[in-house]
DNA sequence: TATATATTTGACCATTTGGTTAAACTTTAT
DNA sequence: ATAAAGTTTAACCAAATGGTCAAATATATA
């Protein structure tokens, strides 16, 4: 039956999801979804033949998630320093709702660096960037950034949005020894990154 | 005898360090790091008794070698600008030799915290932050940089410089299809990071 | 209700994997 | 030279692991 069976799909597709987030494909152990699930190992395999195969159904969708909170800003009627803020203000905050994501995406990818392009097979960045270049380019302009910058610029807001969770682990371990919080870092981040960057790009005026 | 000990021992260690490297702890395999140094398995096992040693030993040099590129930079007697751009230099230099480190030391911190503490055990961040303060007082208030900033900013700055390699699989699958070379992206990183980031302090200029 | 179909389970299997052990081989010391 | 100690190897082992299969159970269909 077709409930029952969404039912259970969805119950493995979970218990999966927090076993590869937490362990990595290699880590993680088919007994233990099965477990975490509630229910017998074989119906994981009944349902997603391999482990392979409920690894990549699990992976495609949390890379596609992350993925698709960097698109959606380009639609915006905004300022480009509008923009800036609304991103960082929703990416942090998206980040911190599910904190393992960045790591495991990045680790997996790196693994198998196969898995990215089946992934960004229908992304057309030419048409992003064209998109970018036509909605801002006066402010583009005056802040003096050409096509060749427009790389450098997003990674770096990338850089500065993603990094701190990929990186949590050293960070809580730092922040331990200097009695600060994780937490309190990462609200006060979504501001001072929205600052820093556009502090950065009103530096390159033309003048 | 010492010498080939020293011999064995050290071509174990180098053919675990690729192995670790690529596969993570979860992945690699003890006959697999034999094979790559032409050797019996019990080799391995008689040099370092455990996978978990063995793990260990690599995984502490190597994260110890990236924590350590951060350091030094607070010795010299440079103003904060021309730290900044020497860092910024070095340390891309440095991951652009060890491409694999940076996704490495994240992920296997992620997937068991305990082990940054045992590396920070010793490192003293007070005493960093008191030298940073003492020594240029004068830049930090005129870009009215508090102490409550400096983790902010200097996260920011590891963020742009580690993150592109962190995310290398991913960039490389961006870049390709718009034309770009990831080399020559890192290359130009060097000082666009550092122009990045001395603009935005300039922008909190005290005026 | 009876039959076919889909779902779930427990027992089982082949392979892989980290690890052990005793024997063979080298090197060092007496 | 010979014994002692250190090094290397091949053969093995127990546990873990992904995966299979036939039987049992539930569900839909006639």
């Amino acid at each position: 039956m077709t409930e029952n069976d969404k039912q259970t799909e969805e119950k493995i597709f979970e218990a999966a999801t927090l076993e590869f987030e937490e362990k990595g494909m290699d880590g993680a152990r088919m007994q233990d979804i099965a477990n975490r699930a509630g229910m017998n190992k074989s119906l994981l395999h009944y349902y997603f033949r391999t482990k392979d195969r409920l690894f990549d159904a699990v992976f495609q969708k949390l890379a596609g998630r992350m993925f698709m909170k960097f698109t959606p800003i380009f639609d915006k009627n905004l300022s480009l320093e509008a923009k800036i803020r609304f991103f960082f203000r929703e990416h942090i905050t998206f980040l911190n709702d599910n904190p393992k994501l960045p790591a495991f995406v990045l680790n997996e990818i790196n693994r198998n660096p196969e898995r990215i392009r089946k992934l960004l097979k229908n992304v057309d960045f030419h048409k992003i960037f064209d998109m970018l270049y036509e909605q801002h380019h006066e402010e583009l302009a005056k802040y003096n950034i050409t096509e060749e910058n427009i790389p450098q610029i997003m990674i770096t807001i990338a850089s500065i949005s993603v990094f701190p969770f990929a990186a949590r682990g050293i960070l809580e371990g730092i922040f331990e020894k200097l009695d600060l919080d994780f937490e309190d870092f990462i609200e006060t981040r979504k501001d001072f990154a929205a600052d820093f960057v556009i502090g950065a790009l009103h530096s390159r005026k033309t003048s």
